[in-house]
DNA sequence: GTTCTTGCAAATGTTTTGCAGCCCG
DNA sequence: CGGGCTGCAAAACATTTGCAAGAAC
């Protein structure tokens, strides 16, 4: 039988994620947590993300060749995401309507995260296109 | 001013993804281009992937740590995509339904691409983590 | 005490990039 | 012809992993 065990490095990791409004990558919170714990690795921090992103509490947001971007999951409260494909950056859309488990799913998939996603140019990042 | 050349190489990354049913990486495309154009080379098709993806005509569906898979977007057809976290496998679902560009999006918020993704395990893999 | 976790560092794998020469338009 | 494109090979990065020592329970 697998045990979880809350170690401080595991507790430190979820701090820092439930106290930033941000969507951090793992360096991020790797320089955060050290703060409390000076000796943690970066591999740590990994390990960690990834046992709570498979329980559940935190979800991702990936882009190819960039730091995948953790997200606290607020219980209950769907939201989804806006990336902006100039500067990265990610906004949180409240959506209290959540889609539909479409039909057409592949024999027994068991769903475990829905994501909603748009993707495109923050005000900015489109000027910057038309001057550039 | 910016101008697009038709080069054999763009002709060929586009035809082997009109192809293929499936939603391969850089890598087996690069493979599969190969046997027209031998010495085409793997950033090359890197870089025709960004552009065609730039051009809106093909989407990705990203995972942290793994190869990026692309889609080749069939003009319309709104169809989004299941992902396996077991053995990365990708499904279609077509969804007629469009969702609505949600309110809240951010001040002059150009959205270029919507995402629905349903994240899970599919059957094989499930009956894999019971068993192992 | 047993077993899961950690730190460290090296390895892995993907994607990007510099540059000289080539080709499209 | 000129400027974008290409091939090549070498980075640059993000993420994973092996292993001995440490910490939970």
């Amino acid at each position: 039988m697998t045990m979880v065990r809350n170690t401080r490095q595991r507790q430190a990791v979820v701090l820092a994620l439930r106290e930033t409004p941000t969507h951090p990558d793992a360096a991020w919170i790797h320089t955060q947590v050290r703060r409390a714990l000076p000796n943690i690795s970066l591999g740590t921090v990994y390990r960690t993300l990834d046992a709570l992103v498979r329980d559940g509490v935190v979800m991702t947001i990936e882009r190819a060749g960039q730091a995948t971007r953790y997200d606290y999951k607020h219980a209950g409260l769907g939201h989804h995401h806006v990336v902006c494909r100039g500067c990265g950056a990610i906004y949180d859309i409240d959506a209290e309507d959540v889609q539909m488990p479409a039909t057409g799913l592949p024999e027994g998939f068991q769903v475990q995260d829905v994501r909603l996603e748009y993707h495109g140019v923050c005000e900015d990042c489109a000027a910057g296109e038309k001057r550039g």
